[in-house]
DNA sequence: CAGTATAGGGACAATATTTTCACTATTGTA
DNA sequence: TACAATAGTGAAAATATTGTCCCTATACTG
């Protein structure tokens, strides 16, 4: 395993909370296991420009912080799948809110750049 | 400067969320100056695990993404001021959650610990 | 004069994260 | 037989982020 040498900072809980969430792929795959989207393979083809092996990764880290259960069917070819715990869905209001101000700041910025294209400057 | 080579997504909420919010102190830094902590100084001071050239980068891409707004005096010693702009405030409730949502889960988590100590465990 | 405080940047090193690719193994399908 | 689908890992490379150290400049303090 990769050992990590910079000691993390625990002392608010923002650190820790950027600790189970920070990864570039964690909230998505939570918001995406809670939309019913349960087995990796599924994962995979939501988030296509997210590498195979990271959302392994990042499945791992969330199951190891109890935020998702892992369930393995003992069938082949193999199939797994994962749901939240009750510690990922109190997660859920974060992650929604993630979601609701990107998707405004991203509209705001697109009518920014639209109203700079056409010459006009709001106050 | 700096030039990324993968290209980021930004195809939902989150991502943006992510990539503006992302940073290992920007929401740290949002809370602090939210808490009225305006000069780089009293950042530093206030955050001694965070690197002063860290600190440094992080709130300039802050105040590129139009999160803060910047206040330089013309003295000697120099003397600078961070804001929150309108964009920056909207982020306070997201700050906010992830710092309770962050020292709950530290004392359940604690909590546990101190359990497994003890040798009692919880059904 | 020497040191401190102030805000910040450049150069570079160290560390962390992500990507790529090749592999495991089994079953079904063309 | 050859290949797809399934879930996942190892090794190594590529990229990103963070840390360390030294430098700029000015005014004040001792």
């Amino acid at each position: 395993m990769y050992e990590k040498k910079i000691p993390k900072d625990f002392s608010c809980g923002i650190s820790i909370t950027l600790e189970i969430m920070g990864g570039k792929w964690k909230p998505c795959l939570i918001d995406s296991i809670n939309k019913g989207m349960h087995r990796p393979s599924e994962l995979a083809k939501h988030h296509p420009n997210a590498s195979k092996r990271v959302l392994s990764l990042q499945l791992k880290e969330l199951e190891a912080y109890g935020v998702i259960r892992k369930v393995i069917h003992p069938v082949l070819p193999p199939k797994v799948e994962y749901f939240l715990t009750e510690v990922g869905e109190s997660l859920l209001p974060l992650v929604d809110m993630m979601e609701n101000w990107g998707s405004e700041f991203m509209s705001e910025f697109n009518n920014r750049q639209e109203n700079i294209h056409v010459g006009v400057t709001k106050m």
